[in-house]
DNA sequence: GTAATATTCAACCATATGGTTGAATATGAT
DNA sequence: ATCATATTCAACCATATGGTTGAATATTAC
C-alpha cells in the first residue's frame, strides 16, 4: 500500500485551492520570475502576492533564489506528483461514469497515443 | 487551450486539503456508507463529520441519498478528474528530473556554475 | 404514544485565511 | 550620501474553517 504524507498533501491541496496561487503557478510554468513581475497581472497589493508566494514556498511548490534585492521564483512541481498519485486512486470512479460520446473520445485518444498511456 | 472551472477547482482542492475528508473519501471508495458509520473511525463528534460531508457534497465529491432517517453517501469522484487534469499540466516539471539527458544538463550547469562562481 | 436512532441545526469558540496599509529592510543606481 | 526599487514585516480587519455542545427534526421500533 502506498503511503501518503498527510501534512504535505494538506499543504499541497491547500495551496492549490486558491485561484491566485494557481495562476502564479501557471505563470511560473512559463519560466522563473521575480515577485513584482508575478504580481503584475493580479488585482491586489504586492504584499498579498508576497504572502501567496510564501504559502507556495512552504508547500514546496515554488523555490526562491535571492539575487540581490530580487527574489527569483521557480516552479517546483514535485509535491504535485504525490497529490496526483493520491487522486489517481479514484480514477475508476469517474471513468465508469463517462457517457457514450466521452467514451468514444476516450477511445480515440487512447488509440492516438497508446504509447504514453498507462 | 483547456478551460478550467476556477470555482470548482477551488472547492475540489479545498475539500481535498483536509485529512479527515481525504479519509472519508477513502472510506467511500470501499463502498457507500451512512453518516454514523463513516464517523466511527474519526476522533471527533458526529456533527463535525456531518459538516465535513456537507463540504464534500458541495464540492460534488459525494452524493447523498436519503433512505428514511439514514443518509447513504457515495463517492462521486468526477470533480477530481478536472483537478487531476489541472495538475497534469505540470508533469514535465517533475518527470524530466529522472531523464538522463536532463541529468546530463544538470551536471553541465553545475560545472559551469562552479567555474563562474569560483 | 413513547422511546430510541440518525442526522442536522444553531450558537459558540479558537484559529486560519486573504486582503489592506504603512513602516522596515536590503540592495542598486546616480 | 541620497534616492529609488524589491521585498517583507507588522498590525489590523473581515470572513472562513474546524471543532465543540445541546437542541431540533425525522424516522423507525416497541
Amino acid at each position: 500500500m502506498v503511503e501518503y504524507d498527510s501534512a504535505l498533501l494538506d499543504r499541497t491541496f491547500g495551496a492549490l485551492a486558491d485561484p491566485t496561487r494557481r495562476r502564479i503557478l501557471a505563470q511560473l510554468a512559463e519560466g522563473e520570475d521575480c515577485v513584482t513581475a508575478l504580481a503584475g497581472p493580479h488585482a491586489m497589493s504586492l504584499a498579498a502576492v508576497s504572502k501567496h508566494l510564501i504559502v507556495l514556498e512552504k508547500a514546496g511548490l515554488v523555490k526562491r533564489e535571492r539575487r540581490g534585492r530580487v527574489h527569483s521564483l521557480t516552479l517546483e512541481a514535485g509535491p504535485m506528483e504525490e497529490a496526483l498519485a493520491w487522486i489517481s486512486r479514484y480514477r475508476k470512479f469517474w471513468e465508469g461514469n463517462l457517457d457514450q460520446f466521452e467514451q468514444y473520445l476516450e477511445k480515440l485518444q487512447t488509440k492516438e497515443k497508446n504509447d504514453d498511456c498507462e
